[in-house]
RNA sequence: GGCCCCAUCGUCUAGAGGCCUAGGACACCGGCCUUUCAAGCCGGCGGCGGGGAUUCGAAUUCCCCUGGGGCCA
């Protein structure tokens, strides 16, 4: 039988870190075994669910290069594929369950449930359901149907024994069915719930092997026994464990972007993302950290995925962001920073920036930061950052460095990089001035900056009239 | 509170009884290179949560404790 997985994110936001890395794993273990790798929406909770987040997913998926057989976007004959559109097939599965006998309909209102748990807590026992509505006679419930009263409904669980869940990660993990209680598969308002909707669409889709949170293990054995009642088969369990701040504290909002689509738009690129996801909770070997989506493919595996939770590295992501930028041809470089300059400056010189790729491919590690770069680069005032000449030299040899610095390069003709430097080490030789304070008061007037791409490259690119321009005001106002 | 999961450098991890003087990567520190910042190269710092047990021998097996997390309430 072929592999078939699944991915069911709830649209109530954005595709987050830890969704994509079970996405992740979920794609690389269907192309692995060529099998399926189905995109399933479980809307059910409609209140929190929107359109705009089940488009923002599927686009953040796409972006990852995770794609999917069967979806809401791509017909399969399993489908529909969005879980408010299959509640005629969780019906008629509970009819069945009804018949034969493992649900029943529970009139408990919501007081009586509450005054059971209070006193449970007043005893200091654990509060279970005690089963009252289970064995209800036949016309006792039809006779309450016929008041119209709102049942839910429940599941009727073994009430000895235990099941046994054998995790494909974690391994064999025991729950005994007196832990476990008759829980709710349908409520009131004839909504399923998340273990009876989920487990229903995991056996119709024929679902094979169920990757997913760890914070899903707990339900796991309810879901094993509803589909024993169903005499369905059961698809194996792996369990990843959770992605983690730094704080050990499961990562949310306040350790920063969650997001893929955050990390996207600062410009991250998704191989990066990929490849630390993948990383992250998994590893091939005792060295190899380099992983394309196909070496993925092919070296994923399930049994070496870590049991314990990680803590999101934000540092490392970035470096390995930092990587795959410098392994961009320098056009592709180009057409990926673009969007960054267009959103800042109204007309720039593509051609310029195109040049100007090779002096910050090793700086940048996130694809935004190449505008902070580079802005000097395309402004017609630069902004010199406050405090820095403050930095360099106090002295009033900053005049004489920076008239002497337009004096060679008003001469020079070929306006070249090689050439420049050569003229500019004559003069600090001349001078006899550190060629550090030389430099950097050239630096400062030519970007605003302390920090820039290499300075003879990045005068060659402003070309020489710019140059002298920006030395004449600079030397006029600041020096 | 009940049940379940997890536990190796700060972080991600390698390690499935002797190959471990515990390996790699990020971060950090130092050096080289150097006009700044990077990149690159070289080097350094740094860890088996604690206690028992099994064994000739334990990071590795078992038990307890502790800590973290999840689910249910």
């Amino acid at each position: 039988m072929s592999v078939r997985v699944r991915f069911a994110p709830s649209p109530t936001g954005h595709l987050h870190l830890g969704g994509a890395r079970t996405a992740l794993y979920n794609f690389l273990f269907a192309r692995q075994n060529q099998g399926q790798f189905i995109l399933r929406i479980e809307d059910t909770d409609s209140s929190r669910s929107t359109e705009i987040a089940i488009r923002s997913i599927i686009e953040d998926l796409y972006w990852l290069g995770l794609k999917w057989d069967e979806g809401p976007d791509v017909k399969g004959e399993f489908g529909p594929y969005r879980q408010t559109q299959r509640l005629f097939i969780y019906q008629q599965y509970l009819k069945r369950l009804m018949e034969k006998g493992y649900a029943y309909y529970c009139f408990c209102t919501s007081e009586e449930l509450q005054a059971q748990r209070e006193e449970a807590k007043r005893k200091k026992i654990t509060f279970r359901y005690n089963r009252r509505c289970r064995n209800l006679p036949f016309e006792e419930v039809e006779k309450k149907l016929e008041r119209s009263l709102r049942p839910s409904v429940r599941f009727a669980m073994p009430t000895s024994g235990e099941t046994v869940v054998n995790d494909l990660i974690r391994g064999k993990i025991v729950f005994k069915h007196a832990e476990l209680d008759d829980f709710i598969i349908f409520r009131s308002d004839g909504t399923p719930t998340y273990n009876f909707a989920a487990t229903i669409d995991d056996a119709t889709m024929k679902i094979t092997h169920v990757i997913r949170g760890d914070d899903h293990l707990s339900n796991t054995p309810k879901q094993i026994n509803i589909y024993r009642a169903l005499g369905l088969k059961e698809p194996e369990f792996a369990h990843l464990s959770m992605i983690l701040g730094p704080d050990r504290k499961p990562l949310s909002k306040r350790h920063g972007d969650t997001a893929i689509s955050e990390y996207r738009r600062k410009g991250f690129l998704p191989q990066a993302m990929v490849n630390y996801l993948a990383l992250l909770g998994w590893s091939y070997d005792d060295k190899t950290t380099f992983f394309s989506l196909e070496d993925l493919i092919k070296f994923f595996s399930l049994n070496r995925v870590s049991k314990n939770p990680a803590i999101f590295d934000f540092q490392k992501l970035k470096w390995l962001n930092g990587y795959y930028i410098r392994q961009l041809k320098n056009s592709d470089l180009l057409a990926l920073i673009e969007p960054y300059f267009r959103e800042k400056f109204l007309s720039f010189d593509r051609e310029k920036l195109m040049k100007a790729i090779p002096l910050i491919k090793d700086r940048i590690t996130v694809l935004s930061e190449s505008v902070a770069w580079l802005d000097w680069l395309f402004v017609k005032e630069i902004q010199v950052e406050t405090g820095s000449k403050e930095k360099i030299k106090k002295d009033n040899s900053l005049s004489l460095i920076l008239n002497a610095a337009y004096q060679s390069l008003s001469q020079l003709d070929d306006f070249k990089a090689e050439k420049i430097q050569n003229v500019l080490r004559e003069k600090v030789a001349e001078l006899q001035v550190k060629p550090k304070i030389f430099f950097q008061a050239l630096r400062l007037a030519v970007t605003g900056k302390l920090v820039s791409p290499p300075l003879f490259e990045s005068i060659e690119l402003l070309g020489k009239e710019e140059t002298l321009n920006r030395l004449k005001s600079f030397i006029k106002y600041f020096a």
